[in-house]
Order: C-alpha cells, then structure tokens, then sequence
DNA sequence: CGCAGATATATTGCATACAATAATTGCATC
DNA sequence: GATGCAATTATTGTATGCAATATATCTGCG
C-alpha cells in the first residue's frame, strides 16, 4: 500500500483532468489563458500524452477551446453564449425538479437543508460561496438518478463558473440562499409546478442579476481606441 | 498536392472520430462490440495514438464505454438510461421547439419541408428512415442558434440510436412522419404551447412504441422462473 | 473430466522522439 | 522608425517503444 490509489479510473489521466479543471473553476486560470501542453505536463509530473487526453475532454465538456496546431486555451464565452446556456440550463433543471417533486427521501431532504444552511455560512466568503451555490444545482441533479441529465447538469453548472467568472458583477450573490431554501420547500410540498416555476425564476434571476457586459468583454482594439481618443491618437 | 485536404480540424484524429462515430451509428459496430486499439488504427491506416484520442472523445459523447486497462467498447445502454435520455430528450427538445415557434425563417421551413418529404419517400428503407428521422430533430436545434442546445440534442438523438438499436422494435417506425408535419405546422402557426406538447408526446410515443423490453433483456432468471413454474420446479 | 496455477500472448498505459506547423526574433531595406 | 523577409525558437501532431495489466493457453494434479 505504497500510495493512495484514490485515483481509480483511467490512472493519472483522469487527475489531469481533475486538476486542470479545478484550476479553471477556481478561477487559478482564467478565461482565455493558454495551455501549453509541455509546461502543464513538467508542473504535475506527467508526459504530453496525458494532458493532450485531459485537454482534449475538457474540451468536449466546453471548458477549454482547442484550435488545430495552436494549442488549447481556457475557453471564453460570449455573452450571447453565455445567455443561451442559461436557457438550456433552465431547460434541464426544470426537468430536474420535476422528477423530484414529492419524491424527496428524509436523508435527501437532511442532506440538502445542512448544505443550504453551509451556503448561509459561507454568504461573506464569496468564493466558497459560489462554490455551494453551484453543488446545490448538482447535488439537485444528483438525486433524479437520470445519468444523462446528472451529466448535462454538471456540465452547465462549470461552465456557468466561466460565464459568471467572465460578465458577472463582483459583488452580486449569484445565487440567492433563500431562493434555494423556496425552492427545497416546494420540493418538500411536492408542487412540481410550483417547483418549476420557481427554478426558472431563480436562473432567470442570476442572468438578470449577475450577467451584464463588463468593459473588458469588447475586444482590446475597442477598449485602446478610447484612450487613444483620449491621447489624441490613432 | 498529393492527398486531399478535406479532412481540416484535428488532423486526421477528427477523421478517425467520424469514422468510428458513423460505423457505430450505422450499427456496423453493435453495442458491446470490443474496439481494439491497434486493430482500428491498423485499419485505419493511423497509429494507435490517434485512435485513442478519438475513443476519449467518445466516450466523453457516451457512444463508447471506457474501462481501465480493459479497452473500450460500443456502449451498451440499460433499458432505463434509455428512458431517462428520452425524458432528458424531451426537455431539451421542448426548449427547441419553444425558441422557434413563430421564428422559423421560410428557407428554413423549405429545408424542413423537403425534410419530411424525403422522409415519407424513404419510408421503406428502414436505415434511411431511422437516419432521416434523427436528422430531423438535430436539424431543428441547429436552427435555434442555441450552442450548447445544439451540441445536447445532437449527442442525445446519437445516443438514441443505441437505445434503438438494442431494444426497438424492429418494424416500428420510430418517428411518425407525420407527428414531424404536425410539429411543423404548430411551428409555423407559431404556437409555442401545441409545439412543446406536441413535441412531448412524439417523444412519448417512440417511447412506449418502439422501446419495449425484448426477451433478451429481461435477466435469465426472471426467463426461467416462468418455465420452472410450468413445470412444477423451484 | 474439472480445475488451480503457471506460462505465454495480447492489449492497454505512458513516455519519448521526431516531423510539421506556428510564433518570434533579427536583420536588411526603404 | 516602420516594414517585409529570413532564420530561429517554441509548440503541436503523430508514430513508436517499453512497461504494466489483463486475457488466453497450457499444463499437472486431484
């Protein structure tokens, strides 16, 4: 029993991924950032072969662009992206709810009020916070036991990270704790309408709230030509 | 000039993607079916590592399983993850049809129209058919402009001819020509209420229609319980 | 025969080497 | 200085080789 062999699945490729991902949702490389293979594959220890294999599912999961012979980058949605991937989150997550109206175990239940309560907890660390905001959703998904959606959710909900990391406002708690407690309580009631509604109110809430263009989304010409304007140049 | 460029993207990796991704669509490559690594590249002219990287990328579509030093296979999915895909299906599509109601274009109602058409005059051609009808439905997310929509419903109808393939019914066809007119129309009128309903149950109908347990699902002891009690056994 | 163990074979996991392409730098020229 | 081109360097694309693991074959024993 030399080392943990925590690591199950398909040996270190897989940690590859999971580091490189928890990189990118932890904000640790931003939108955009380039991803040399060789450099990646020093840090953690590894060859090329297994960050071309990480790199190359992150990119099906949308996390990272991968342009032929120009390497791979953390992937930068537009705002229009980001919009229609709210819908097609909504989309699903109403499915979600749906499935669990009046279905919730007393240990789902348990399990889902201690995490909106952690989520309190955390409401002035805003990193944690956003966090458990998302696992909300995922834990949400989890419990339909639908694996498609469990993985379509998941996926949404990451990617989300890179939308709000890239238009959302510093300041604004994406998600409201007390919408998810509404939410769990009409799960609870078993309104499934109830429940759907509500959760298409909450996402609808965080790109309304949260999602507004920021000066660095124009391109840099656009952003230069202001204060060449301003220098008397250009 | 020597070889045809067509194959731009990746390099010849995507090409291996396609090839693969075609051959298990068409059902050359039955769900189960083991896929060597050297045996595909060997056929295909590539070395062992491009295959790989294309078996990642299935597997990330869910097209393949990916078992640790085991090698990968045609994925073999459960009569219930089928199911929950259509249930997953359904609400994506709705979310599709909901966006185009009232928006289609009249060169997109022309492209769906000649759809149909080609659809009810390939009506005995069962592989057609099949191919046809999910083009259908995948041509109707690219017309919402949705990315993410887009690249779900593309993955799930490709998954759907797995779940076809292993637990439809032979003669039934799977997609009713004329529930396609039917969403069409509503598309068309612009109702985005009769559309999603609609939509609904077509999905519904493939469902209970075409998705019913065969023999060869039901595990070999349910099988023989029946017989052991014919014959006054167990 | 049936079966446990050992040997051999096949297949995957990973790293490395080399070729192909893109990015950068340096230099000459205008 | 700015611009276009050549040489250099960095980075990706692909094949191959070796080690590790799984699978199949072949014994010998009960």
């Amino acid at each position: 029993m030399a080392k943990t062999v925590g690591e199950s699945g398909r040996g270190r490729s897989q940690a590859v991924h999971r580091a490189l991902k928890r990189a990118i949702l932890d904000q640790a490389l931003s939108p955009g950032a380039k991803l040399p293979e060789d450099s990646i594959g020093e840090r953690l220890g590894v060859s090329r072969t297994l960050v071309r294999e990480a790199l190359v599912r992150l990119s099906e999961e949308g996390l990272v662009d991968l342009r032929p012979n120009k390497g791979a980058t953390v992937a930068r949605p537009t705002l229009e992206e980001g919009r229609n991937l709210f819908l097609t989150r909504a989309a699903l997550e109403r499915l979600v709810v749906e499935t669990l109206a009046g279905r919730l175990t007393p240990d789902q239940i348990e399990t889902l009020s201690a995490h909106i309560e952690a989520e309190d907890a955390a409401k002035k660390e805003h990193a944690t916070s956003i966090r458990l905001a998302g696992e909300f959703h995922t834990l949400l998904a989890q419990m339909t036991n639908n694996a498609s959606l469990i993985r379509y959710v998941n996926e949404l909900v990451a990617r989300s990270s890179l939308i709000l990391a890239l238009y959302g406002r510093p300041h604004s708690s994406e998600c409201a704790v007390s919408e998810h407690q509404e939410l769990l309580d009409s799960l609870i009631a078993g309104n499934a309408d109830v429940a759907s509604k509500l959760m298409t109110h909450h996402l609808d809430s965080i790109t309304t709230r949260a999602l507004l263009p920021r000066e660095d989304d124009r391109n840099i010409k656009d952003v230069l030509s202001a204060y060449a304007a301003a220098e008397g140049l250009a």
